[in-house]
Parts: structure tokens; sequence; C-alpha cells
DNA sequence: CTTAATGCAAAGGCTTTGCAGAGAC
DNA sequence: GTCTCTGCAAAGCCTTTGCATTAAG
């Protein structure tokens, strides 16, 4: 359940701030735009989206900043298709369903879900997160 | 728990033909390292592993072959490196933990591991398998 | 003035593709 | 001879990097 908000200036900027971010305009208008759709955006996704308003953006900052967001807990990263990854601004733990056909990847509730017996980390690692993905296929036909 | 087998190359023939796989002389050569070693292992590893055998195999061919497996259902791929895809001898069901640092994947056993309260794919999909990646980072300090 | 962020273009890594040559039947 | 597989090299895509320029304080 990704949660749509339209933040304003100030909240944004408060928002990468706590996250340890400079909020600078190129990533308060990532920022912005990321939160507002609420969807699951590559990061071509996301250079021709910014792109499309006043702010101009140039692609090795995209990756850079969706890099740094990443990285500091803003979003996280999905790594569901082999080609591209994805950027998430939902943080809370849930799970993916990914359409292998078309690449989209849908948000599955954690709430309800459970997972038990799973092993602890081995020696000195420590679990950064689980990450659950569903691939769907359509159509009636099983694969073989 | 992957099943380190060295089969007899009548029982690799088999096995490629019961998947409805033509058991050419790569092909053959190229299964029975996966399931000799049964580690994860990327297309460029099998590169590299066939290649210190006698038989030669361009690296077409081995990322055909590669797709052709997993496509035919013989192994599986995992993706969980944003970098590049894993092969996996294994197609029972079961986990990974995915050390991020050195790009490490392991074997976590399905026996014991419930998930419950899953949602049903949607409309007219259907689940093609489940993946569930636990990622690891080594050391004590958290990420920030 | 000093440090950090940005943009551009080039480079890099993994994977796919086009097409010619070799092999199987 | 026909169909399939293989190899080579080139191309493709996503992402990162190097470095000069610009912005920030």
């Amino acid at each position: 359940m990704l949660t749509k908000r339209n933040y304003s200036p100030e909240e944004l900027t408060a928002l990468l701030q706590e996250h340890g971010i400079n909020p600078t305009g190129q990533r308060l208008e990532i920022a912005r735009l990321l939160f507002a759709r609420a969807e699951h955006l590559s990061a071509d996704d996301v250079f021709v989206l910014v792109n499309k308003t006043v702010t101009k953006v140039s692609k090795a900052t995209v990756y850079n900043t969706l890099g740094l967001f990443a990285e500091h807990g803003l979003i996280r990263a999905v790594i569901a298709d082999p080609n591209k990854v994805f950027y998430d601004p939902n943080t809370a733990a849930h799970y993916h369903f990914y359409d292998v056909a078309s690449g989209r990847l849908t948000d599955i509730d954690a709430d309800g879900v459970r997972i038990s017996g799973l092993p602890p980390p081995p020696d000195d690692a420590r679990m950064e997160g689980v990450d659950v993905i569903i691939r769907l296929r359509r159509g009636d036909r099983p694969v073989h």
C-alpha cells in the first residue's frame, strides 16, 4: 500500500533532512515526484518524469540521487527485473507481485502475511531486509 | 540444499530430453557442470568454468543455453543482484540469503519455513514462483 | 574561497542479436 | 538438403565514472 502524498516544499525539505540528505533543488524535485506518484519507478522513468517539469535534471544526477535516497532509507530499491532496478517510495514492510510479461510491480500489504521458520542470519551478518517477490504469468497455459 | 550430483552422460542426456531440450554436446557439458557444482553461478562463471574443460563454448551459447534451461525448468534464474542473474540448479522450493557486500547467495531450505496470508494472484494470472531473498550485511554498524 | 552538487559525455558490465559457418539427420 | 546449433563480433541497455562547471555558504 503506497502512501501517495503531496508534500509541501517545507515538508519535503524536512523529510530529506531527517534522512541526512542535503535538500537541493533537484533532490527535492525527484523526491516530490516519487512520493506524489507512489509507484514503482525505474531510474529512467524518473528521468523522463522529472524532465517534464520545470526543473531539468541530468541522467547522472537522477541515478546518483536515487542511489543516495535508497542508501539513506528514504526509498527502497526493488530487484525484481533483471534489466533494471525499481525504486519504491514505500519503505514500510510489504511484498510484491511481479508480472513477468509486463514488468509491472504491484504491492502486497504485509498485514496478514506471516513468514515463520526462517533461519537466523549466519555469523556476524545482520538482516537488512526480506524481499518477497511473487512472479506472475498471465494466461492459462502452463509454462510447458 | 543443493543436490550435488555427478550425472552419467546417459542420465544427463535423459534429463535434458525429459525437459524437452535437445541434448547437444555444449548443453550436456553446461548441464553437467551446473549439477556437479550445485552452486549459484552467473553466466560468466559458467562461461569460465566450461572453458576450462575440453569442450569449448562461446559466450553467446552459454547465455542462450542458460536461458533455455531456465525456460524449460531445468534450472532456475535467481534475481538478487542488480548486476547479474544467478542460475540455480536446484529447482525445489527454497529461499536465499544474499550477502550484499560479497554478492554471494546461500540457500535456505524451504522445510520449516511457512509463509501464510499471501493474497491470491489477481485475475487471470498464475503464480509462477515465490522468491524470498533475505539481504544480509556484514559488520556491526547499522546502516545509518 | 572552499566544499558539495550537477551535467555531459565517455566508459563499463552484462546480455542479446545478426548472421555466417558447422553439425545433425 | 534441411533444420538446428554454435561462434564471433557488434550492438543494446542500464548504470557508473571522470572531470569540468556551477551553486552554496
